[in-house]
RNA sequence: GGGCUUGUAGCUCAGCUAGGCAGAGCAAUCGGCUCUUAACCGAUUGGCCAGGGGUUCGAAUCCCCUCAAGCCCGCCA
């Protein structure tokens, strides 16, 4: 059984309205790793309403977040905002409401493109809106249970004088500065490190903000949150989840929510992904370069559990072409090889959103990358494919589209990620290149056969040979030739299928040229 | 110190959430066609399933112990 499976069902064992929340602070470039608790939440919903249970599928922005120091990816100026909510804090680049927005905004938007809607829920909305108002009452009444809590569990000594909630400064606005100093509902009277000394009403809202620890809790309660899975930093022992679960449980009166722990995603060579330490390729570029369909599959192919490496380098291709051959699996194209586990569940759960009933039309995505490279538009790359009848002249406009989607994320990743080995450029004029006598030979002999013979790739491709056997030359120097006039390299795509890419008359000329 | 994950062919891994013949891909070797850019096709080789114990008619799979590796926590979230 597919692991969405799994915990799709441990969530049926009770009859009632589901709400699968995920959570994340914008405090940075939020990256693939973050993505993983969202299409992980994503997949156990699907099978939850694909089951027939009732569910909602939500997402918390915990923009009410204090900014924790000034990251290495901002400018030295913000060091003023260190401790002021992440949602009051100016945008870098100005474009956008917030500092949170800035990287909250790419995040929706890359959400939407890899067929994720959640309900979206800022925390900086549901603090000044007074949603929290109950939960801060409870606990400041529950203050004592609280510290025990945590310093029982998370063997953490809390200060004295610690209450489960940080106010906001009125005059310098942080969350970190102020201390309290007498609570009598609804006021707290604080002081506050940059000398200011005032009270606050908490059932006014966007006065101030639940801890972690306790935040999480609260938020469990007021959204009815049933299942939330959590990175392994966080599923330690003593850790926010543990102190969570018996807070929720004592003091809010509402059961811990069920849960899976995912592991982290690696970046290949760089080790795990860190928003702080930079070390993350955001969710945005990964979905630039990779198709969505893709990287939903590498998640959903691989138990939540599992560290996964990502490759943006050639791993990347063998990642696209695994998809491809599972989608062929799928719809009874080809053989299953063993070791393709819940193929039809992996495949389905890859899926943007409908299912296709009939399998899409399929390049190979490592042509693609060529074709793209010596096509500088879609509709180039389209003549090509037609001229080559590599697609029939009816391909669906959903079938171009999946192309067309496909070559703009090859693109991407050539312009962005890929290594020099498969990069080239057709040249508009003859490259400088000293060619040896016996390479223009060769080009003799070749361009007398190319001119008579159709211009198909395999033809081409003996041609080649015929040619380099016929002057007796090495096979290795006769391509290195073509890629030498044509590319100004020594290596190149299969000379055969890329030469009949190419138009029949740019090569003879070209070869002419070359020769004289 | 604590937690999680992992350990299966030379390499990367599936198989573990149904206990029932040990599997794939790549590499290697041989052949086809002098074969380019991780692209061809066919065949062959390759394993004490980390080690030990237990449960069982039967264990890679379940339980316990040991060893090794990776990551996380022991600031904040």
């Amino acid at each position: 059984m597919h692991w969405a499976d799994v915990l799709a069902d441990e969530l049926l064992k009770e009859e009632k309205k589901h709400v699968l929340a995920t959570g994340i602070t914008p405090s940075g470039p939020i990256h693939i790793g973050n993505m993983r608790e969202i299409l992980t939440t994503d997949a156990v919903y699907r099978c939850l309403i694909d089951k027939g249970g009732d569910g909602e599928l939500t997402y918390v922005a915990d923009d009410y977040d204090p900014l924790r120091k000034v990251y290495p990816y901002l400018p030295k100026s913000y060091e003023k905002y260190v401790g002021m909510p992440i949602s009051d804090i100016p945008c870098p680049c100005g474009k956008h409401k917030s500092y949170a927005d800035h990287y909250l905004v790419s995040f929706l938007n890359s959400l939407k493109e890899i067929g994720v809607k959640p309900h979206v829920y800022r925390a900086n909305e549901m603090y000044k809106n007074g949603d929290y108002n109950q939960a801060i009452q409870i606990a400041l009444e529950n203050t004592d249970k609280i510290k025990e809590i945590i310093q029982k569990i998370s063997k953490r000594q809390l200060p004295k004088g610690w209450i489960p909630f940080n106010v906001r400064c009125e005059k310098c606005k942080k969350l970190t500065a102020a201390k309290a100093v007498l609570y009598d509902y609804p006021i707290i009277e604080y002081k506050c490190d940059c000398g200011y000394e005032g009270e606050v009403d908490i059932t006014k809202g966007g006065v101030g903000k639940l801890p972690w620890r306790v935040d999480w809790p609260a938020r469990w309660k007021m959204l009815g949150v049933t299942f939330e899975p959590f990175g392994k930093d966080l599923g330690t022992v003593g850790g926010a989840r543990d102190t969570g679960e018996k807070i929720v449980e004592e003091i809010y009166g509402y059961p811990a929510p069920k849960y899976t722990v995912y592991e982290f995603i690696m970046l290949k060579g760089e080790g795990a992904m860190h928003s702080s330490k930079g070390t993350a390729l955001s969710a945005g570029e990964m979905l630039a370069m990779t198709p969505p369909e893709v990287l939903r599959f590498l998640l959903m192919n691989n138990q939540p559990g599992k560290h996964l490496v990502f490759d943006s380098g050639l791993g990347l291709l063998n990642l696209v072409d695994e998809y491809d051959k599972e989608e062929r699996v799928y719809f009874g194209k080809e053989e299953a090889t063993k070791g393709m586990k819940d193929l039809k569940k992996t495949y389905e759960l890859s899926q943007l959103r409908n299912y296709p009933k009939t399998i899409p039309y399929q390049l190979p995505y490592r042509h693609l990358v060529t074709l793209i490279q010596i096509g500088e538009s879609w509709d180039e790359v389209k003549k090509i494919l037609l001229r080559t009848k590599q697609i029939p002249k009816d391909l669906s406009k959903d079938d171009e589209n999946h192309l067309k989607q496909r070559a703009e994320h090859a693109r991407y990743w050539l312009d962005n990620f890929a290594p020099d080995i498969v990069k080239f450029e057709v040249k508009k004029k003859l490259p400088k290149v000293d060619l040896a006598k016996e390479q223009k030979k060769f080009l003799l002999a070749l361009t007398g056969k190319l001119s008579s013979v159709d211009w198909e790739a395999e033809d081409i491709h003996k041609i080649i040979y015929d040619s380099s056997e016929k002057e007796k030359i090495p096979i290795k120097t006769a391509f290195k030739t073509i890629y030498q006039i044509i590319l100004g390299q020594e290596k190149g795509p299969r000379a055969g299928y890329f030469l009949s890419n190419l138009n029949k008359d740019f090569v003879l000329e070209r070869i002419e040229e070359a020769v004289i």
